[in-house]
RNA sequence: GUGGGUGUAGCGUAGUUGGUUAACGCGUCAGAUUGUGGCUCUGAAGACCGUGGGUUCGAGUCCCAUCACUCACCCCA
């Protein structure tokens, strides 16, 4: 019979056992520290009816989605986290208690062009707070709050989270005249770290059709740089000529204090007038956050302040702020630098039960006993060569083998074996649980890990 | 969607101006070692050189097409 070759689609994922293993520790990671926040879960459907998620219409979002039809429905895989968000919120807006705080861990689709780091189904891992109708600034402050921890906890040290404020640039865009063409000016700005001030006044003038007096103003006024602190003095200075600047301007004063409060150090945030990215329903505080030693995969996680959510499917007025990280990104970086904590067990068990007779029911037994010890336990059945069942724990890295043969029977105990010392001895069931559990607390520093 | 690059055992690669049995490492399997893995040694299996066509006495090598992958742009996590 001919074969069809088996293939996975380029921008998917797909892992062998042990980095499956990492990655499930590192999804199980934000889970925790989201839930360690007052975040409450939620799952939504990965498909929708395309109606919905194609509600606000235009842009790459239609040319991107995943869309079929089965029957007369037509449907979509969603692009985002957020517009099943709005959806859900819309529709249980009397059931929820507001602010509604939630996480969610989900793949997302977007059929693009996959690139390093860059894939067409990947993990986004959101946290969002919606308000009735207000939202108080603080939420701006705590969203970045959770995304350091996050990262300290997954064992990073060198990012940063950058934060920006729309209001500021819109209002000093409209300072300018230039409300209109904000949207251009924007994504031009951001490719400042990119190709440079040079290139970014060159593209001002030629494709955004600005005067070079108003090029010159944008790049004096994104060249402000230094601590927060100096960059918050040198906005001063434009202050009083415009509404919407003084407001963002008050408001990126106000989350810069409270960061400090939620204890993120002023290392590991900057604000930065240059980022402005993000889907375009962001009103206000605007984050993004960089891998120092890696600016080049791009943000690993960003998001802000939107000031309707649901606008689309309710009347009712949802603020919100939240932020995204991109899980199956940040996983990528992690695991091609090696920052991965592979220190930690990635086996699928801590003892392999190698019977050594024909009738396996004491070596069954022997696996019942461990389970309900609640060590991870497996049971080789195969009748094969004792070097091939040896070898088997050894590729999958198991730390115990407990042979199970007729010398051991007759004495009702086990030769459990330490893999990396190679020390064996005759125990009970019993004993050799107890062997294996403070084997299992020494390898996680006095805690006891499972998986 | 636009523009480059690359396709050779499961994986990573070599392959000269076109020349006869396509090479190497890792992995796999077997044996040295029938109740002891890793390390070592010995041996074996495994590739119609992405696919289709063309040029040629002769194509892994040159040309065209096609598919796949990949990088950059757009956009984004």
């Amino acid at each position: 019979m001919p074969k069809i070759t088996p293939r996975t689609l380029s921008g998917f994922m797909e892992l062998l056992p042990a980095p499956q293993q990492q990655m499930e520790r590192f999804l199980q990671t934000l889970r925790e520290t989201y839930s360690l926040y007052g975040f409450t879960p939620l799952d939504t459907p990965l498909v929708e009816s395309a109606e919905i998620l194609l509600a606000k219409g235009g842009g790459e979002t239609e040319k991107q989605i995943y869309r079929f039809s089965k029957g007369d429905a037509d449907l979509a895989l969603r692009f985002d986290l957020t517009v099943p968000l709005a959806k859900y919120v819309a529709m249980h807006a009397g059931e929820l208690a507001f602010p509604f705080r939630r996480y969610q861990i989900g793949k997302v689709y977007r059929g693009e062009r996959a690139q390093r780091g860059r894939f067409r189904e990947f993990y986004q891992a959101d946290i969002d707070i919606i308000g009735d109708g207000k939202l108080d600034i603080a939420n701006e402050a705590e969203i970045p709050a959770v995304i350091y921890t996050t990262f300290i906890r997954l064992g990073l040290e060198r990012f940063q989270i950058r934060v920006n404020n729309r209001k500021i640039l819109n209002g000093f865009y409209a300072m300018q005249g230039l409300s209109e063409r904000s949207g251009d000016i924007m994504r031009t700005v951001d490719k400042l770290d990119k190709i440079g001030p040079g290139k970014v006044r060159d593209m001002l003038v030629e494709d955004v059709q600005l005067t070079d007096g108003q090029a010159d103003e944008i790049l004096k006024f994104i060249a402000i740089r230094g601590s927060n602190a100096e960059v918050l003095d040198a906005l001063e200075g434009y202050a009083g000529r415009n509404e919407l600047f003084d407001t963002g301007l008050e408001e990126l004063k106000t989350v810069t204090k409270y960061l400090a409060a939620f204890g993120v150090p002023e290392t590991h945030f900057a604000v930065d007038l240059t980022i402005a990215r993000g889907l375009d329903y962001y009103t206000g505080t605007v984050y993004e956050t960089l891998m120092l030693d890696h600016p080049e995969i791009g943000s690993i996680c960003s998001g802000g302040r939107y000031d309707n959510l649901a606008e689309y499917y309710t009347e009712r007025q949802l603020p919100g702020v939240g932020i995204s990280i991109g899980a199956t990104r940040l996983f990528y970086v992690l695991q091609e630098q090696k920052l991965l904590n592979d220190g930690l067990n990635t086996a699928p068990a801590e003892v392999l039960i190698l019977p050594m007779t024909q009738d396996l029911t004491a070596a069954a037994e022997a696996a019942t006993f461990f389970r309900g010890c609640e060590i991870r336990t497996q049971l080789y059945t195969e009748q094969k060569k004792f070097k091939a069942k040896m070898s088997y724990a050894d590729k999958l890295g198991i730390p115990f083998v407990a042979f199970l043969g007729e010398d051991e029977a007759a004495q009702n105990k086990i030769s459990l074996k330490n893999m990396s010392t190679g020390e064996q001895q005759l125990l009970s069931l019993t004993e050799a649980a107890n062997v294996i559990l403070e084997d299992m607390r020494i390898r996680n520093n006095g805690k006891l890990i499972r998986g």
